[in-house]
DNA sequence: ATATAGAACCTTGCATTGCAAAGTACCCCA
DNA sequence: TGGGGTACTTTGCAATGCAAGGTTCTATAT
């Protein structure tokens, strides 16, 4: 059990979450997210965001439009749909329910030394 | 990709640190954890814990003693060892900075309508 | 034309792990 | 001796983050 693994284990789950809200502001694309991930310090990679992205589009919960780019091949715009807002707003909801219960526990722990 | 999951997945993760900062408060034996995340609403069940358990004593976190009961079986008592100390605080920093994470990400897209 | 570089997308296979379900062992009491 | 309750353990499955490798497209240099 590394140390390595802790974040990495405490993100999963709260990963789709973060997705969804990224693309609920506007509509990006796979380096966006990266960035935009990376700039609030969840490392997140391309092997992990791309089945993601599809399994949230076969879950009807995002649509996404090609854009084409300068800068090489064509770009998947993505946004989300109604449902894709609804469960983002189910996930947030857990969120801050999970949020609570932890803290319940761990609060009532902490020898404030 | 059902509502009931979204609690699970994003237990996981955080569980390892819960059990840590109950069994750091005073000896307890699994029944005991169960009910203590149950009043957190976090409900865990034996299936999930023994394994968590082992896996937290071979990491050298854990320590157990055997105590008689009444009532059946003798108990396993769990312990933390200083290294388990360590890594709990490790959790918990862990735990902090993904809470402030998302908050960065959730909070920049809340359209507070 | 051809080669190279780089951006973007996708797929495969592995390891982890929460959980349901089934199994084993112990204790007490009648 | 048998039944019921408690406690611990194991097996198999499903989900999923990720490393690694691969394909396709555009632009640029030769």
């Amino acid at each position: 059990m590394k140390t390595d693994n802790i974040q990495r284990q405490m993100k999963k789950g709260v990963l789709e979450m973060c997705i969804l809200a990224i693309i609920s502001r506007r509509e990006v694309y796979t380096s966006d997210i990266i960035e935009k991930l990376k700039e609030a310090e969840l490392i997140v990679v391309e092997g992990t965001l791309y089945p993601m992205l599809s399994r949230l589009k076969s879950a009807g919960y995002l649509e996404y439009s090609w854009r084409e780019s300068k800068y090489g091949p064509p770009r998947k715009y993505y946004q989300l749909t109604e449902a894709g807002s609804e469960f983002l707003n189910n996930l947030e909801g857990s969120w801050g329910k999970l949020v609570n219960s932890v803290e319940n526990i761990v609060e009532k722990n902490t020898n404030h030394e």
